[in-house]
RNA sequence: UCCUUCUUAGCUCAGUUGGUUAGAGCACCUGACUGUUAAUCAGGGGGUCCUUGGUUCAAGCCCAAGAGAAGGAGCCA
């Protein structure tokens, strides 16, 4: 009977026959038998097969090599070892599929991160990545889980899309003209007239507009889909192709959005701590070596369990911007002229500052609210002060804002007003038209996926939570 | 895009003031070992020193340009 190593693991028998296939981690010889540690993906840990070099043909041992897929048949037996409770003694070995051991590129030993990514082809079949990509899983289901709970429904948002007025950053154009010599108009420009949209089309940068058309209809909606943006980011927290989840909900007001992005950040990683307890364990170790390893100042206090705990138990600070540069002006940091960046009321919060608050002033996480109209999107919603806008920031420790958020504007005066200034209104008629057709006070928020997922497991850089990531000068895979 | 650093064996890295045949650990191969835990021990093979150009009697090392990578910043999720 066909067996994966998780439900080995889960009930293990110790009469029946069972087969496994996996890949091999690692074979060990000795002068009687030979042990190899068999991994099938299905969880962290291996299986252990022994197997007796008297009865086996010392053709295919020597076919078990690193990487090499194998079915083993035999029966689990209690392990003579200290590490294992139980293993395999296997009876056959089927050779699935060969790996030269001198070509293989994965080793049994520790690899750097940067070497994996050049191999991502491979990198699945390691411990961290294997426990890495169950763990975004869990938290993809937990995502759909979460909204289905609250009532909202699943709504897709197009990926392609004509409108460039987001104005979320640079857009990856999306076209089946020629690349050499493409039709000219009279203005000597490309003739996107003659493309196959008959206009100029992107990659989406974000699903937020069209999903307010989704709210404003059906009531609360979410995406959760593929975001492309083609800035020429090189950091550990940013992607060219990255997926988000971004909510869109009638008759909420910023309150009741940041109630509920908050409700919904617990509940992915009380999801994830409830679900993948073996791979955390795992990842958690992995973090400790690494923070042991870091200069005592830039050390983490908490531990990567104790810090997901902390976070689903604490409640998220929540301030206004004005409170914000207050805090700022007054810290000792400000005092002694440690900031780079000038702190004065108006200013965009640069990654110093909100370091600051949320890992210095607060340590946890914290929502900021209501940030001066200027350095904010067009659809947010004025307050009546006439300065600021009911837009909200989720601040996390180590990856900064994982949720953005706002009340949008519904009034459709005001909204056109921005829209503009801008000089976008025609392009966006159908956006303006849901306030001229029964405007609804509504909300939402975006968070991006893979900045939780980088939360989650701890790791350090956004490349290495998406399986193949793509990123200025790469896109292979 | 800007700043800093880096690129030497399959991997991780050392390589002194520019000097003769470029090293180590791991991996791999061979052998030894009564059940191992990234097994251990002994031996062996393995190099476009990122690329191009320059300085020099002589360049892995110095200079210039380029490519790529890592970290930080900006943009943001």
């Amino acid at each position: 009977m066909k067996k994966y190593i998780k439900e080995i693991f889960a009930q293990p028998s110790l009469t029946e026959e069972i087969i496994v296939e996996g890949w091999v981690r690692s074979k060990r010889e000795s002068a009687q038998v030979v042990f190899v540690m068999l991994n099938d993906g299905s969880c962290l840990k291996n299986l252990q097969i022994v197997l007796s070099l008297e009865n086996t043909d010392e053709n295919i041992i020597k076919r078990i090599a690193t990487g090499a897929c194998i079915a083993a048949k035999g029966t689990l037996v209690a392990s003579q070892g200290k590490e294992q409770a139980f293993e395999m003694q296997a009876n056959t070995i089927d050779i699935l599929g060969e790996a030269d051991a001198e070509k293989y590129p994965l080793q049994p030993k520790a690899h750097s991160m940067e070497y994996l990514r050049d191999i991502a082809h491979l990198r699945s079949r390691t411990q961290t990545f294997g426990a890495i990509f169950r763990i975004r899983h869990s938290l993809g289901f937990a995502v759909h889980q979460f909204f289905h709970q609250e009532g909202f429904f699943y709504w897709h948002s197009p990926i392609i899309t004509a409108s460039d007025a987001e104005g979320a950053g640079e857009m990856f154009r999306v076209s089946t003209l020629p690349a050499e010599n493409p039709p000219m108009n009279e203005e000597k420009k490309v003739n996107f007239k003659e493309d196959f949209f008959g206009r100029e089309a992107h990659l989406t940068v974000s699903g937020q507009l069209e999903a307010e058309l989704g709210a404003l209809g059906l009531g609360k909606v979410y995406t959760f889909g593929p975001t492309f943006r083609a800035e020429n980011s090189n950091t550990t927290r940013h992607l060219a192709e990255f997926w988000m989840i971004e909510p869109e909900m009638a008759f909420f007001d910023i309150k009741d959005n940041m109630d509920l992005a908050e409700k919904f950040l617990k509940y992915v990683i009380q999801f994830a701590l409830d679900n993948n307890a073996e791979d955390l364990a795992f990842l958690n170790e992995r973090f400790e070596k690494e923070n042991k390893a870091k200069k005592k100042e830039e050390q983490a206090e908490m531990n990567l369990l104790e810090k997901l705990n902390f976070v689903v138990a604490q409640e998220f600070e929540r301030i206004s911007y004005t409170e914000a540069i207050d805090i700022l002006l007054n810290s000792n940091y400000h005092k002694k002229k440690k900031f780079n960046f000038e702190v004065k009321w108006g200013i965009d919060l640069q990654s110093e500052h909100e370091r600051y608050l949320v890992e210095k002033h607060f340590k946890k996480p914290v929502i900021i609210s209501d940030y001066p109209k200027e350095i904010k999107a067009f659809y947010m919603k004025q307050n009546e002060d006439g300065k600021t806008v009911r837009a909200m920031d989720i601040l996390f420790p180590g990856i900064g804002e994982v949720v953005g958020g706002s009340q949008r504007e519904e009034n459709y005066e005001k909204l056109k007003e921005r829209t503009d200034a801008m000089g976008i209104t025609e392009q966006l008629w159908w956006y303006l038209e849901t306030r001229q057709f029964g405007t609804a006070y509504h909300s939402g928020f975006g968070a991006g996926f893979e900045r939780l997922v980088l939360f989650v497991t701890g790791m350090g850089n956004i490349r290495d939570v998406i399986p193949f990531p793509r990123t200025p000068k790469n896109a292979e895979f």
